[in-house]
DNA sequence: TTGAAAGCGCTAACAA
DNA sequence: TTGTTAGCGCTTTCAA
């Protein structure tokens, strides 16, 4: 790797004999160069293998084509799903990623990360972080100094705040029509943990959708986990024991859903005969195991991509005179994926 | 959100009566201001809000705190898991992240990567991308005209590059050593796509300790997965078919190894009565399977986190007059948990 | 301890 | 079509 002196804006003008300017005009394709010009200086930049810095320029233009991300609890494979999707669509668009993450949940200091991403110049802030608890409080704080364009990602209606998410009460609607169309009659909800926004959504469908066709609900047949696996089995026991005539479930997480499917093995509750279960991700495990996991699909990836669509739609809009903010939500459909488990 | 008409340094140096020069010290923390300014300017610059331009700063000092970071496979929970790790061991030590992916594992155009990180002037940067086929090949290409540090992970020894890294042979001989301590005398093994560094790795640990405590070892023994759990399957049925005596496998990733012990209890092979099983990873999942695995746990957060460690000790290094560069090799030891599919 | 001047590399506005 | 002049917001000499 050799080591370069660096080249700048000056020493190609020097080289082609040009002023700066017009060599800033050719390296932004501005149309008002002539052609011979722009060949020359062409040449130069190649010859000397120069590249402008994108810090003077950031500087110079105060726009950075940067976007700040905020995610959270990238150790899941959830919030890593949505991060691919926003980097690649941030590249498809021209964008680079400034990657900052909250630890926890629930208290972040946000204000500072904000500054952060404000002193960099960023042109738009995703907040990929899961409503959970009352980490949406500080939105309604007055003294948040910042003014940048941030798209949030799965959380509920805010007065002027454009949020892109999947549409969890269709999803569980999805769930819970299918179990009720393979025939079960009493079917049961093992949710997220109910701080989560998406948990409780989930549960609401649920809820809805059978009280809606006049099946019998209750509170009884629900039961709370954490997402995980271990949570999973834990909450299937005891849901089991509360509802013994259960014959559908519909389960928040796959993996939590993965948990049933072994536990109903070694309980000998046979799936789908005794038991059908419907999951709700769409993880690839889900595909493999047996009986195979009917499941909610949500496309993560997409998600992320739709975010980073939506957000340099608020940026550009910000740039044009007359700049007024009309919030979006967006709703990402998820699908059922039927299979095993339920037929 | 009040939106904040832009405060510069000029703003703190008018309404504290000094000159930017001492506004720039204060911010700077450097000693040779008297007290009194540096109260008065302290106090402007909070009731004006008063934050440094992060670009200009690093326009100027010709340094950003800021680290590249190319990821691969993000939809997979290790890139990922290591990825959490970088952000949060660069966040503890004052640097952000400038996030690129290539989607492709092998077709990287990696200088324009390289080009875009330069211009963004990052102090340095981490090539987060597993080793396969050929995609280290560019480092030869003398024409690669950047100078950064660059930090590698997973990959094999090349003349004057750091690297961090899994001890795969490591991992390979906690794994097999304890089968042939738990009694298996025929220990087979289902290996990654050989054209991955970390798949070869781990299956020569494999066969080094199996031949040098003189066992029986023959490439009849290991079969090729692809990491996932539907090659597991196929490459367990393969196997077993091939070597019908088998007693212990070591598997080279823990995705694979459930499907294993999926398929065998299928095949009606108890585990670990009949048959014994090492995994990889250390998933969570790997914890809650019946019977749970035995698996070999790589830490990829600390892998993540001795990156940048070692990146930043580079890039301190080359600040200094006598910089030279000596390459550091760190490998991260695995460690065995022995759970019930071996016991 | 402080400030003036120059510059980091680039672009916008204006003039030629 | 091109060049000149001012910045963008900050830091680094160097002088006072």
């Amino acid at each position: 790797m050799a080591v370069i002196k660096k080249v700048t804006i000056y020493d190609v003008a020097r080289e082609s004999g040009v002023s700066r300017q017009t060599v800033s005009r050719v390296i932004n394709n501005r149309p008002d160069v002539a052609p011979e010009t722009r060949t020359r200086v062409h040449e130069v930049i190649k010859e000397l293998n120069y590249r402008p810095n994108a810090i003077a320029q950031s500087l110079s233009r105060q726009k950075s084509y940067l976007i700040g991300v905020v995610s959270a609890g990238l150790k899941y494979i959830g919030p890593s799903v949505t991060l691919k999707g926003i980097v690649d669509q941030a590249e498809a668009l021209g964008y680079g990623l400034l990657l900052k993450t909250v630890s926890n949940f629930n208290d972040h200091d946000v204000v500072p990360i904000l500054q952060w991403f404000q002193s960099h110049q960023v042109d738009g802030v995703i907040w990929a972080v899961p409503e959970i608890g009352e980490n949406r409080k500080w939105l309604d704080h007055k003294k948040i100094t910042v003014d940048l364009p941030i798209l949030f990602m799965a959380m509920a209606e805010h007065k002027s705040v454009s949020i892109v998410c999947i549409d969890n009460i269709l999803g569980a609607r999805l769930a819970v029509r299918h179990l009720m169309d393979m025939g079960c009659k009493h079917i049961g909800h093992l949710s997220g943990p109910l701080d989560w926004l998406d948990a409780r959504e989930r549960k609401q469908g649920w809820h809805l959708t059978l009280s809606e066709a006049g099946y019998n609900v209750s509170e009884n047949m629900c039961i709370e986990g954490n997402w995980s696996s271990k949570s999973g089995k834990k909450a299937f026991f005891e849901l089991i024991e509360k509802c013994p005539n259960l014959d559908g479930i519909f389960v928040a997480n796959d993996q939590m859903a993965l948990s049933v499917l072994q536990t109903a093995s070694e309980l000998g509750i046979s799936v789908p005969n005794n038991l059908k279960v419907v999951g709700f991700d769409g993880i690839p495990e889900s595909e493999f195991y047996s009986p195979s996991l009917t499941t909610v699909y949500q496309n993560l990836e997409d998600l992320g991509c739709t975010a980073v669509n939506a957000l340099v739609q608020l940026i550009e809009k910000r740039n044009q005179t007359n700049y007024e903010h009309e919030p979006r939500i967006i709703r990402i459909q998820p699908e059922l994926i039927i299979r095993q488990s339920t037929q």
